[in-house]
DNA sequence: TTGAAAGCGCTAACAG
DNA sequence: CTGTTAGCGCTTTCAA
C-alpha cells in the first residue's frame, strides 16, 4: 500500500490536519514544522492521493478531451497544444476518439464526466441539445464547432473556433484571378461543423464569382478519402467537365488528391490547381508545395486550453484564416487543349 | 451538484448498501428491487462518482499511457489501437506527452500514480532503474522498449516489442543484392531503445556481408530530420562517398529523405536507394513508393492493450518485422556515372 | 435479501 | 499556529 498523509503525519509527530497543510503550501504552518513534514514525506516517498483530494476539493484537476479521430495529425497538434498548455498547469489529460461516432462520443463524456472539471470537444459530432444537456454536468469548451444561433447558449460553454471564411474567399477569389472556370470542393465528415463553414463560405464566394462550385463527400478526411476522391472526379470526368481545379477539406485530403494526380499522369498545378486546407505540411512533404489556408490547429488548442483555466463564463473565440500561395495553384489550364470548350450545367449538393 | 447515490436510495426508499448493489449488478438483490432502484436513478439522471468509488475500492477504471510525442504518427497510431481496445473494456486512458524528455515522463508518472490502475509507457527515455522503481508504486507495461538484461525484472513489469531485427537484416541483405556498397542509417532520438535495436541489426548484418555502414542521428524522427539529414549527407559528399544507399529510423525521416533528394535533383532509386520502416504509410503517399520495414505499431498497441488487461505477472511480447519491398530501392548506381550534372532518368539496365 | 455502520485518503471548518 | 472533527460518495463487512 503507497503512504498516506496519515503516516506522514504520525512520522512528523503533527496532526493530519498540519501534515496537510504543509504539504499543500498553505501558509498557516510555522516553518520549521512544514520542513519536518516535507522532509518526512520525502523520505516515505509520499505522493498525496488525487483521488482523495478530488473527492473532498470536488476538483479533480483533470480535463477531458473528447475527438473524432485521434490519428488525424489535425486533432494531433490540437492535443499536443492543449496538454503541454494544460501540463504547465498540473492539469492531467483524459482521452477520448470517438471515431466520429456520436454515440461512443457521449459514452465518453458519460465515463468522463465524474473526474474531470472540464471537457473539450473537439469537432463534436454530438447535437446542439446534446451538448447543451451536458453543460448542466459540467463546463464545457466546444473547440472546432459551435452551436446554431437559435439555441441560448449556456454559461458554462465555450466556443473556439477557426474562422475559414477569409481562407477560402481568398483561395476562390485567387483561383478566379487565375482563370479557373470550374471548381470542385471536396468535404468532410458529413456530420462536421467546420466542413458547413467551408463549404457555406465556398458557395457564396464562387456565387459572387459566378463561378460553378461541385462539392463531392468523404466520410474521414484523410489522404485516402482525397485520393479516392480525386481518383472518382478524374475518371468520371470527360475533357469537359473535369475541374480546372480542386479544393480540399484539409491538407491529408490535398495530399490525397495530388497523389492520385500524379498516379493519372495529370499534372498539377499544369493542368488541374489544387489547394488544401490548415498548413500544416512540413516544407517539402507535398509536391508541388501546396497552396493552403493557413488555419492553426496550435493556436486552436491554446484557445481550447485558455477557455478552460479561464472560465469567465460564455466565451467565443475564432483563429483567423489567410490564404498561402504555394506551387499547387497556377493560371488555369487553356479548355482547347480539352475536347470541348461548352460548359456543362454542375449539381450542387450544399 | 450531481445526484448522488444517497438520493436515488431514498427516492427509491431503500438504503444505500441497497442501492449500491442494484447498481453495480450484484445478485443479492431481489429483481423488483433492482428495477426499482434503476428506474429511479435513470430518472434522477444519477452518474455514479468514479471517484468515490476509486477511493474505496482502490481501483481506479484508468491507463496512463506516456509517450516521447504525441504528434508522431507511430504513437498515434499506438494510442489509438490501445484506446480503443482498452475502451472496450470501459477503461479509460490519462495522456502524458513527455516530450522525449525523461523528467517531463516522471513528472507525468507522479502525477498519473495516484489515478491509475497501471501505467503504459512507450519508447520510455527513463532509465532502467526509474522504470524499475516506479513498478513499485504501479503496475507498468514498458512498449518499445526494453531493460537491459542485467537487472531483475519484477514481477509487475510487462514489455511489448517490436522485433527489428529480422527486417533490418533483410533490408541490408536486400540492398547487398542490389549491389549497393555504401549504406547510410539516419537513426531516430538518442535516447531511444529502438534506435539501438536497429542500430545493432544494421551493424551486424553489414558487418557480415563486408559493408560499411555509416550513422547519422537525429533528434526527433520526423519528416524535418529525415529532410536535415540528407540534405547535409547529400551537401558533404562528393561522388565518391556518397551513399548508394540510405535507411531510415522510421517512414517519416524516409519521407523528408524522399523530399531531400527530389529538390536536390537526386532520381531515387535511380541514383540513391531508400527505406524506411513501420509500413505506416498509405499508398500513394510517398513517390516512388516507399521500400519499409513492416513493424505494426496497432499490433504494438494491441499488445500493450493486452498486457494491461491480463496482468499474468510478468511478460514479454515481441512483433515480428519483414522486409516490404516497393520501388524506392533498386539495382545500385554505377558510381562513374554520379559526377554527371544532369539528373538521370529512372531507367537503368544492368 | 436488506440495512447500519465503518471507512477509503484527504481537506476544511471550528476550536483551542 | 495546531489539533479535533466531520464529511466528500461510494463499497463492503457484519448483523438482522
Amino acid at each position: 500500500m503507497a503512504t498516506t498523509i496519515r503516516q506522514v503525519a504520525a512520522a512528523a509527530g503533527v496532526s493530519v490536519a498540519t501534515a496537510s497543510r504543509a504539504l499543500s503550501g498553505s501558509d498557516a504552518v510555522i516553518e520549521a514544522t512544514r520542513q519536518r513534514v516535507l522532509a518526512v514525506a520525502r523520505g516515505l516517498d509520499y505522493t498525496p492521493s488525487r483521488l482523495a483530494r478530488s473527492l473532498v476539493t470536488g476538483l479533480t484537476g483533470n480535463v477531458g478531451v473528447i475527438l473524432p479521430d485521434i490519428t488525424n495529425p489535425f486533432y494531433t497538434s490540437f492535443l499536443a497544444e492543449l496538454e503541454s498548455t494544460l501540463g504547465a498547469h498540473d492539469i492531467g489529460i483524459l482521452i477520448g476518439d470517438s471515431q466520429e461516432d456520436s454515440d461512443r462520443e457521449y459514452t465518453l463524456l458519460q465515463r468522463m464526466s465524474t473526474q474531470v472539471d472540464g471537457l473539450v470537444l473537439a469537432s463534436s459530432r454530438m447535437s446542439d441539445d446534446q451538448i447543451v444537456g451536458a453543460t448542466s454536468k459540467l463546463p464545457i469548451v466546444l473547440a472546432n464547432r459551435m452551436l446554431r444561433g437559435a439555441s441560448p447558449v449556456p454559461g458554462r460553454l465555450s466556443q473556439v473556433v477557426i474562422d475559414v471564411d477569409p481562407g477560402y474567399t481568398a483561395a476562390v477569389r485567387h483561383l478566379h484571378a487565375l482563370g479557373h472556370t470550374r471548381v470542385t470542393y471536396i468535404d468532410g465528415p458529413p456530420r462536421s461543423w467546420s466542413g458547413l463553414q467551408k463549404r457555406t463560405a465556398l458557395t457564396r464566394a464562387c456565387a459572387e464569382l459566378g463561378m460553378p462550385l461541385t462539392i463531392v463527400g468523404t466520410d474521414r478526411p484523410g489522404f485516402g478519402s482525397g485520393r479516392d476522391a480525386a481518383e472518382r472526379i478524374v475518371d468520371g470526368s470527360d475533357g469537359d467537365d473535369c475541374p480546372t481545379a480542386i479544393l480540399a477539406f484539409n491538407d491529408q485530403v490535398a495530399l490525397g488528391v495530388l497523389a492520385a494526380c500524379r498516379a493519372a499522369g495529370i499534372d498539377v498545378p499544369g493542368h488541374i490547381s489544387v489547394a488544401g486546407c490548415d498548413d500544416s505540411l512540413p516544407d517539402g512533404l507535398a509536391w508541388p508545395a501546396l497552396t493552403t489556408i493557413d488555419s492553426s490547429a496550435r493556436t486552436l488548442g491554446r484557445l481550447a486550453a485558455q477557455a478552460i483555466l479561464n472560465p469567465t463564463g460564455e466565451r467565443s473565440e475564432s483563429v483567423q484564416t489567410r490564404l498561402v500561395v504555394r506551387d499547387s495553384t497556377a493560371r488555369a489550364h487553356q479548355p482547347s487543349t480539352f475536347h470541348s470548350t461548352v460548359p456543362q450545367p454542375l449539381q450542387e449538393s450544399s
